[in-house]
DNA sequence: TTGAAAGCGTTACCAC
DNA sequence: GTGGTAACGCTTTCAA
């Protein structure tokens, strides 16, 4: 009876195939299995049935066609094996599949190129929305502009647009991170603190530092800390790093360093190098890493609750997609941070 | 001459729009963009200038739907926040992407039902392909079925269904790894070789469990290592199966620990309790974890490589999806692993 | 070398 | 409550 209406197995049964199954209109038969409108509940219950007999699966792509809704959200990040992204990525997928949403990671790579063409793709699969932490780099943002000028939600998070690219921002309170480093440092006692910071270019490291710097200014009178270094955040360049500031006579008693794969770094330096921590240097990271805690001695570090980040960066995106767009300027949102005092500082 | 064919920003140009404002057919138009039969070359490069300056992106879905292919390749896994997985995830990624294919990736959190939803969810939106390393738990494989029923190319890796289900498999040498670690404590002159297993539930753990008793049967020539616990891995339990391997008289010497996570743990636990390592207990861990590199002592592991990994998984998916399906029984594929000497053993 | 038109699977409008 | 049907955007046969 109903073997009749199958077809090859490895065809996919259709809608038209079901509605032809049960003597019914293919319209009836979606809107049974979509609950719009109002159907007969016996016919309901027998399509539900037949579906289930027949193995229906909805094909995505023919619906998101008619209605012009993927339900799919595009999420570009630099690398998902840091951290605080794995975490993020983690919580946003398990919220987002809660409400029926797919989620399309893309990695950039910390290669502008990579995301450009990442956000090409992403917009020509139609997602929703779209998500973006951008790489180091990234100075342009017009590859992302398709989005805003075809309405499509776009919100960053962590590694930002400056605000003259006005777009729905959500990023942690890196600022304050600096200065809680500064600030512990300080009331630490060191009187010859350094930092090891990332690269100016991106918003956060500029953040981080703004804030350590206004707390040494603060909190110890000094105009300017003096063994201050940017670079890109590699172990190699770190030693480099340290290399010069431990060369000289005035050695830095405290260091914040921006990142906790780098504050590990230094502790195999100070290890190599006889330098006791935190007797001699007082260090402190950013991130909370878990390793962080498992090193020894463990590291200071800021924690920036990526589960709670991630809470807001989905509770924000379903805002931008269930509400209308406005053009009214949206405070980008801030999440906070703090200090997780361990054994290095 | 060019607005006059603009639609509102907010609309997708199409095709349709392109063979408007050229004069030229849909047809025409969609084989100059997909390079797809002779069209005159100055044709095409009109078409190419006018969807350059129109801001044209293909559709994917309408493509999708017409072609019964998308490109796009859903991953299921565990918890992307494993360094294994995270590493695959991104060899993976970039060279799908590099292909043209999208990865569409799904966490399960080590929870069947959600692992069995994630399939589903991924059959409606008609991956080209799938990929899946199982939870701990899965017993029952059914929900992936429906791929091999409707000759859509699946891919087990890492943690796989036995071989009763038939389905093509990559996976790393556990077994090896087992005995490696078991030939190493041996021969480090350890004569109370304990262990700390995942649940046997999963085809790793079992392996690495049959290889390291294959290693002290052969090599010690004990019937049966005494001090042998199974469990979940979770840092509490370890803390419990380390209680109680130390509370009797004949404490281990030596350890293989299954996942390098909990070989941390296992750290943490001898440096609370006066417990030296490697002098009075050598360790063994699983995956090399970056973080083996950096607590000290350094942590003895197994590398996976997972680079290497990523890229016979892809080669491998390729191969699946461009030959025809073929019921010839496909043996798995198995990658190296080596042990990594460090400090705790 | 190009055009006309059908069709992929779904849904929503308009009838009845 | 249900059915008929057009339309979403693309590709591909068949014809010219």
């Amino acid at each position: 009876m109903i073997q009749q209406f199958m077809k090859d197995s490895q065809q996919h049964n259709t809608i038209l195939d079901l509605a032809a199954a049960l003597n019914l209109s293919p319209a009836t038969v979606s809107r049974a299995l979509n609950n719009t409108s109002y159907v007969k509940k016996e016919t309901k219950e027998r399509v539900l049935e037949m579906a289930l007999k027949l193995g229906y699966r909805k094909n995505k792509m023919a619906a998101g066609l008619r209605n012009n809704k993927t339900n799919t959200i595009g999420l570009i990040l630099p690398k998902i094996s840091m951290y605080f992204h794995a975490e993020v990525v983690t919580v946003v997928q398990n919220l987002l599949h809660a409400k029926g949403y797919n989620l399309i990671i893309g990695q950039s790579n910390d290669d502008p190129g990579m995301e450009k063409e990442l956000a090409e793709t992403f917009f020509s699969s139609r997602v929703d929305a779209i998500i973006v932490s951008c790489t180091l780099e990234t100075e342009d943002f017009s590859p992302f502009d398709i989005f805003s000028t075809h309405q499509i939600p776009i919100l960053f998070y962590d590694r930002v647009p400056p605000e003259t690219y006005r777009a729905r921002v959500i990023k942690g309170d890196d600022f304050n991170g600096g200065f809680l480093a500064g600030k512990h440092l300080v009331e630490a006692g060191c009187k010859h603190i350094g930092m090891i910071n990332g690269p100016m270019t991106s918003n956060i490291y500029e953040a981080r530092a703004a804030g350590f710097i206004a707390a040494l200014r603060m909190l110890q009178g000094k105009e300017e800390p003096k063994l201050f270094f940017q670079q890109q955040l590699q172990a190699e360049e770190t030693r480099e790093a340290l290399k010069k500031m431990f060369k000289g006579k005035s050695k830095p008693d405290g260091l914040f360093v921006t990142s906790d794969r780098n504050a590990v770094t230094v502790l195999q330096y100070a290890k190599e190098n006889g330098i006791k921590i935190p007797q001699e240097l007082r260090l402190v990271g950013y991130s909370n890493d878990p390793v962080t805690a498992v090193v020894s001695p463990s590291i200071t570090t800021i924690d920036q609750y990526p589960a709670l980040f991630g809470e807001k960066l989905v509770a924000t995106l379903m805002e931008m997609i269930e509400s209308p767009p406005t053009d009214e300027y949206q405070p980008a949102v801030i999440t906070p941070v703090s200090l997780i005092e361990r054994e290095s500082a």
